[in-house]
DNA sequence: TTTAATTGATATCAATATAGTATCAGTTAG
DNA sequence: CTAACTGATACTATATTGATATCAATTAAA
């Protein structure tokens, strides 16, 4: 059961870069050959992100894209929205015809509670926080930036 | 994002019934008429909770399956696993060629806390408790026996 | 002004996972 | 004997996910 698809995975990775060099463009080449993502795809992503109004990215050459948003306002829970759908533990494991009255039945609170949960954990995930971790974190900044060849074998 | 699949849903509505019916046999047609799903399918489904321990059954006329282990140890977790794989939140957002140590790795830590928490919430709800809440509830029970056929519109 | 580096917008494809169907052999109560 | 069952397995269909390809438009800069 995969909670993080590679379409979400690669959008927060892109994200972190974008935040990492805020103020200037960064191509989605950069991104792709630095992240090992794939291209085309990776662009895909970026446009989406586009039309949610999370990057902004300017054509031609020295274009690319850039975060406009505040690190902290972009939550992995809206990404997963994004690129996932939103979460949904069920539809309703009782169907419909089985449950008389929906708004009471104890079986689908217990559902929309965990789902509540999980949405909960996501949205207090921010790429700023992940961007402050990194930060702190030493060495996960300069493999990220690659400056530091060595660690390739984690 | 869909948490729940079509086979745990299944699933969890088949041991239901079992759970209803403690000690004696029920059929797996019996299960997919009342329950409305595939016939097949669902076969595929008790077969592999068999497999699991969960459940035993009888060949021949009269035979079917029947729920043996404590309901209260049957965990929505365990199904999961079952039918859809262990919950992972992501393999490991950034790469292991990114990350020298991972066992520090903040990021890693951050992902794998969410992990442990869907894990939990899925792992605290049981096919006994969520037998009680039906008792409990009133006409889910009598839903799920379909005795009153006037609760067909949800 | 030409060129190369870029994004915008799509179309297409491949791989995998999910959902569902079909078949036949073996078992057993009646 | 037979009909109602499960065991086992092969198959098909559909949806989702992951990835690639193409071409037009834009732009910095040689
Ligand atoms: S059975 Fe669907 S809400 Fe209760
Ligand atoms: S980047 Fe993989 S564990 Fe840190």
């Amino acid at each position: 059961m995969k909670v993080l698809t590679k379409k979400t995975d690669y959008a927060i990775r892109a994200l972190l870069m974008l935040g990492a060099k805020r103020g200037s463009y960064l191509s989605a080449k950069a991104i792709a050959v630095e992240q090992q993502m794939p291209y085309q795809f990776l662009r895909g992503l970026l446009q989406e992100m586009i039309r949610h109004n999370l990057i902004v990215s300017k054509e031609g050459v020295k274009g690319g894209f850039m975060l406009e948003r505040d690190p902290d306002e972009i939550r992995v829970r809206q990404l997963i929205e994004i690129f996932q759908g939103a979460v949904q533990v069920s539809e309703c494991v009782f169907r419909k015809q089985i449950c008389a009255n929906r708004s009471r039945c104890v079986l689908r609170h217990e559902i929309m509670r965990i789902e509540e949960v999980v949405n909960s954990e996501f949205e207090q995930v921010t790429i700023g926080k992940l961007l402050r971790k990194l930060n702190a974190g030493s060495n996960m900044m300069s493999a990220l930036k690659k400056e530091d060849k060595t660690l390739q074998e984690g």
